[in-house]
DNA sequence: TTCTACTTGCAAGTCGTTTGCATTTGTGAT
DNA sequence: ATCACAAATGCAAACGACTTGCAAGTAGAA
């Protein structure tokens, strides 16, 4: 879990408190999160790196910093993966016609009302993880 | 969109309520989404026909079904995609160790909440559709 | 600086899904 | 009933996202 704002906090130190081994490829994908506050997948990464990473070891990294936490998967009915920095907890509105996302963030209210249908649920007795994300037409393609 | 209990309904009226041609395929699919009720992809329905239907009829069926209405996805977080007969309003909470899913209903406050999201976004002005989703361990696996 | 375990690149493989094409089938008109 | 034709299906090949095995490279501790 990040604790700062994207935008500037130490890509050596993330790494080392994971306890990975700082590698440039491991630095520039981070980097490449925080420049694009937003979720991208590994093609976007390959293609921002200009091929200087090799796609395999793209996918080995997002597949890595998901488990350790840096990253947090993101489903936007896309035909690829997407992930984000797991630094603050929100949402998205995606537009389904551009893909156009905007956050929102998680609140209180919405918090309990999903902890009432952990209570009322017969199976379950907690839940670890949530998917949110709204799908619509943004104000321009509508 | 259907109105109706999914155990016992009309598959051919549904069908050519869709505009679809009746045949053998249709109704082995729509009938197998009612005896499972719960969402289900594409392998599990080849293998309760059998091999009866071919894979890729399957697969096209599914999403002439998803773009007709009849059918919607779900994300489950699963590397193949389900879908669920779309008719009536829900989510799921889903074991991450055993994949035991278990029903919520969507219900006015959550509504709420969600178009409160709406009122507040500046790039969206209404959506059309949203995925809610909870992730932990049952009863069971915990 | 050296050693070792971890990381990376490359190429091949896997898996879910899609597509092109030839054949079959449902349905409305005859 | 039968016909004609558009639509549906099966088959095999292709596709795209992702994974894996292995050999070579590299970070970091000693």
């Amino acid at each position: 879990m990040l604790n700062k704002k994207p935008q500037n906090f130490d890509f050596k130190k993330l790494l080392k408190d994971n306890k990975y081994i700082i590698t440039p490829t491991r630095l520039a994908v981070i980097e490449t999160f925080c420049k694009n506050n937003r979720p991208i997948g590994a093609e976007f990464i390959c293609k921002k790196l200009n091929g200087k990473i090799n796609e395999a070891t793209v996918y080995r990294t997002l597949s890595s910093f998901e488990k350790s936490g840096i990253l947090r998967k993101v489903d936007l009915r896309k035909d690829s993966t997407y992930f984000e920095l797991n630094n603050d907890h929100h949402h998205h509105i995606v537009c389904t016609k551009c893909g156009e996302i905007e956050d929102f963030k998680e609140n209180i209210e919405i918090e309990k009302l999903l902890k009432k249908v952990v209570v009322d649920s017969k199976k379950f007795k907690s839940i670890e993880e949530h998917s949110l994300e709204l799908f619509g037409l943004c104000r321009v393609c509508n």
